[in-house]
DNA sequence: TTATATACGACTAATTTAGTCTTATTTATT
DNA sequence: AATAAATAAGACTAAATTAGTCGTATATAA
């Protein structure tokens, strides 16, 4: 419980390789998925959704491959789990949109408001923390 | 993902419950359930938990029960997850004994210090709320 | 003796996460 | 024009985890 996904993994070690790599070509994710020893198709879509969420920009084709859009320094890590994950809160009832909640105790709940708290903690943990300082 | 087990949902609302309570009988886990909503077997070893890491007393047979051993201003959320979790890791590699962990890529894992570090920030935000915080 | 409670392990069901397969599209190179 | 190397993306399967149930033993107040 409380564990990070190796989807999140893989997109944290994607986006390290991307900038430690940021320099003449674009890093493809059979280079990536070599280099980190992981699955080259989650890599693949790891880097799809960096590219659809603006943190890299793809090339397609022959020679093609993604960049950063941004510096190490002005990437969070809450940018990078938001862009891969559409599910990263504590409690099911966190999701901003709650009304589709299925959490049959909802409306008894005692511990929501604490709950919210907390989770707004724990974002500001991957808020706060860079790309830059996990290279 | 990062999501807190029901468990340990359970386990604050169980908490809470208690310490609401904690005057003239002991509380029951049927009665934690109805008041809750949740069902009595999970109360129920949540319950035994708690009384197995001394963060309340149990009282076996009728008017039997269970009450905390601590003011809920000294019981921390840490102390409630660490009683129902033994895996409460933000990585399968953050066990304190990292040496049966099956990770593949412990030998060239780059983001591991890092990570550890984004521990133990979660940590703390568990460790630096108590259970009175939550009433 | 009975009713009410905790203790606890084994089991099953449900859900989530991880990983694979397949096909389409794009583009540099030959 | 053909080929090879790459991204794009959805459908599917497998594995693991989490949630919940069942059954039985033990303790104790009335």
């Amino acid at each position: 419980m409380l564990k990070l996904s190796k989807k999140t993994e893989y997109a944290f070690m994607a986006a390290r390789h991307l900038a430690m790599n940021n320099s003449g070509h674009y890093s493809t994710a059979k280079e990536i998925a070599d280099n980190c020893q992981i699955p080259y198709q989650l890599v693949a879509k790891v880097l799809q959704n960096f590219a659809r969420n603006k943190i890299a920009t793809s090339f397609q084709g022959a020679k093609g491959g993604y960049k950063l859009n941004r510096l190490p320094d002005n990437i969070s890590l809450i940018d990078i789990i938001k862009a891969v994950e559409h599910n990263y809160q504590v409690t099911e009832c966190m999701q901003e949109d709650n009304s589709k909640s299925t959490c049959s105790h909802l409306d008894c709940c005692k511990i929501r408001d604490p709950l919210i708290e907390i989770q707004r903690k724990i974002d500001n943990v991957f808020v706060q923390t860079s790309l830059k300082q996990i290279l």
